[in-house]
DNA sequence: ACTGAAATTGCAGTTACTGCACTAAGACAG
DNA sequence: CTGTCTTAGTGCAGTAACTGCAATTTCAGT
């Protein structure tokens, strides 16, 4: 078998991200150069470009988030009429992408968190999510279609709700005190932010 | 007077902006580089970067959109009950920051709604913006203050308010068909979107 | 004409990243 | 076991954005 080679590549794969996060975690994004982790890895800086195409890619993954199969399952089953609530549950299960070993997955979401333009870009990472998502809530939607209604404007529909998801997110990540914890988000507090506001906006 | 110092150092500002978006129209962001700015402008790197500190910035400008101060007090002193209908009638008169030339203005538009990687760094612009929202609808908000609401919580509402309308820009810009023209953005879409939808979602 | 601050410049250096040609080493056929 | 073929890795030279520093040009005001 010629998998030894492909794991090779993995090997070496680990070994760069292991110590771009290690490095980044200890100095700070600005701190760190390529040629730092390629030193720490013990490789040459080419060898780290033909792995990763960009610095931020070995230190924040390649893939970004996913959503969970059974929260979508479960999400389209849902029989309550709120679908905001619903909709919050199921982002709340998000992945992160593409990690094997939930330590470093951890130690990179703490980063992502620490560093404003790694969250940045981890933030234009969700348009990928975003995607999946309109498709999941054009499903979801087609129930509540009206009598006029087409399937053209039902994907309108997703595809704004699907954008309005996103800033609830951003908010839930940024918004409000100052106090970001690494870990999971409080989609508790989103919730009940959005329950005293909506009333307020229908005309 | 010692405005011919200033003054000078803005026509040269002047040269290089105009310069950089021409050639961006020409021949597109990532083929135009810095060099061929200031060979064009007639001056040299270093000044170019004394007067931008970035490639984007000379292209794009460095200040973001700003609110219509008019349509500010106008959206403050609305008796409507429509709080979506009045913001979103806010949003539509943001102006492009900082330039005096319309003509200008409206070619740095084209050039931004043309190149993905400038859209994004506006849209990242608008945070600003969004930051003065939050501040805007923290009034308007105040109007509609429960009986134990703190004022913290109204902070809150207004606050993912504004993330919830960043959405629905976002879904203005890039949403739905992807027949986007340069011209100002089709809010009326926009509204009749959200008045399909926001019913869909209540609990 | 003199001066001092502001505008501009040259130059060398750093960092991220690319293209190309090359070597090293394992997998596999015979 | 040997030759071959694939693929990981390397070296090197180059580009492009950007920075720091020191020098120099340009004027407005005296």
């Amino acid at each position: 078998m010629d998998r030894s080679r492909s794991a090779r590549h993995a090997v070496t794969s680990r070994a760069i991200e292991q110590n771009a996060v290690r490095l980044v975690l200890e100095h700070g994004f600005d701190s760190v150069t390529v040629d730092m982790i390629c030193e720490a890895a013990g490789i040459s800086q080419r060898t780290f470009f033909n792995h990763f195409p960009t610095k931020v890619d070995a230190i924040v993954g390649t893939v970004g988030p996913r959503v969970d199969e059974v929260a979508v399952r479960r999400f389209l089953a849902s029989d309550s009429t709120d679908v905001l609530g619903d909709l919050l549950e199921l982002v709340a299960h998000l992945a992160p992408g593409g990690s094997d070993d939930p330590a470093f997955a951890a130690a990179r979401w703490q980063l992502v968190s620490r560093e404003p333009a790694l969250l940045k870009l981890q933030m234009d990472r969700m348009i990928s999510v975003q995607r999946e998502m309109v498709e999941i809530l054009v499903l979801r939607l087609a129930r509540h279609v009206g009598p006029d209604e087409t399937a053209d404007e039902i994907r309108d529909q997703a595809d704004m709700l699907s954008h309005l998801v996103a800033g609830m997110v951003r908010f839930s990540i940024e918004g409000g005190r100052p106090d970001l914890p690494p870990g999971p988000l409080d989609f508790e507090r989103t919730r009940a932010v959005l329950r005293r506001l909506l009333p307020k906006l229908g005309g």
